[in-house]
DNA sequence: AGAAGAATCTGAACACTGTCAAGATGGAGT
DNA sequence: ACTCCATCTTGACAGTGTTCAGATTCTTCT
């Protein structure tokens, strides 16, 4: 355990950014329940009230991580719709590919994005990136269905995209709280997702 | 504040049953993170270290809460079941309107349910009253796909599970997570959801 | 009936947690 | 040089889960 430097203990310059840090890295390691302001304040080599000035409160400190988290999760999104090329189905389905890639990458941080007691959900940066990648999806299935850019959905490409958005979380949801671990078997669920996955996006997208 | 009568304190007689009495309640008004073994204690009149006599910790309270809520949950798809008469895909489709009508229905408990970091899940009666419930959607889709009653899933099979079930848990959680609440609009994620949700499993079972 | 033993619950303690108020520190601008 | 202000620390408070020794009561055996 690195005791911070006697001198220049105060200032630390970049507190913010280091509070941030050492968030997610506990995040990685040890998951959402060891989130803690003061495990935090440790790691980063500051006092246990240091964060509240730059964050208010925990729940201001998890908000800046699910921010973060949500414009990585847009990026691997667009990063499906990169592997998809003209095909809006497969782009469709590339996203969903890319959806449950970014949870199981990142377990920590895709759970906590999706706990909203934990973060403040009025912050208009969360709203701001939540609402971002969330327009990746509207976008592909506005293509799929030959809907102008701008169009709003109908009930029937609504009930399309909560389809791919549920099965695709439900999928990642229930691989991060165990619940696949019975069904993949001596395999594991790695395995599992690579084998089951495709093939249910398949089967989502049949009559589309 | 009813303070318990003076009287009459040592052995209470049934504590267990008044402590997990307790922590639905704690559940059903303030949800998962109210969860407290001293609040429950409170609740039920009695010393903070009282429940570690029955549950050993706070997981192991938990955990119970959670059991009683697989068995709610069972029964909520067998009757989905019912609903669904002698066609095997409205027996699906109806135990999928079940799931989600448990979920929204009894918010705390269904998160709890899939909080594995506040369970013990290698409680043998947790993990048989999950597998009760997992097993009447295994029954379905084999009805659907007309396979014998103790057959093995293949592949497209489990494909088809994996669909319907990621597809209502998500659905689910996204909306007690509040994410559908940009999309319901004025009219309310309770509205959204009896609008989308029929529409959606349509779609879903298809091509089956 | 009476006593021994087991089950149940209390009280106090410990190490944690988030948050707050008051003060110390150092950098930036005049 | 001096002031102002953002930044960080110290110390405190109430709340948490859990443990342990002991108090209390129920059960069972003789």
């Amino acid at each position: 355990m690195p005791r911070r430097r006697p001198s220049r203990a105060y200032h630390h310059g970049q507190l913010r950014e280091a509070l941030i840090e050492a968030t997610e890295a506990i995040l990685a390691e040890s998951g959402v329940e060891a989130l803690t302001l003061r495990a935090a304040a440790r790691r980063a080599g500051v006092s246990p009230a240091a964060p509240a000035h730059h964050f208010g409160s925990l729940q201001g400190l998890l908000t800046e991580v699910a921010i973060l988290g949500f414009q990585a999760l847009a990026e691997e999104l667009a990063a499906g719709n990169a592997r998809g090329g003209d095909d809006p189905v497969a782009r469709l389905r590339e996203q969903g590919i890319g959806y449950v890639r970014f949870a199981l990458a990142h377990p920590g941080r895709f759970l906590l994005m999706f706990r909203h007691e934990r973060l403040d959900r009025e912050n208009p940066r969360l709203k701001e990136a939540g609402g971002r990648a969330f327009k990746l999806l509207e976008d592909a299935v506005r293509a799929v269905r030959t809907l102008p850019a701008d169009a709003t959905l109908d009930r029937s490409s609504t009930a399309l995209l909560m389809l791919a958005w549920s099965a695709v979380h439900g999928f990642a949801h229930l691989a991060l709280e165990g619940q696949l671990d019975g069904l993949a078997g001596r395999a594991g669920t790695g395995a599992f997702v690579q084998d089951v996955l495709p093939a249910m996006l398949r089967a989502m997208l049949a009559g589309n």
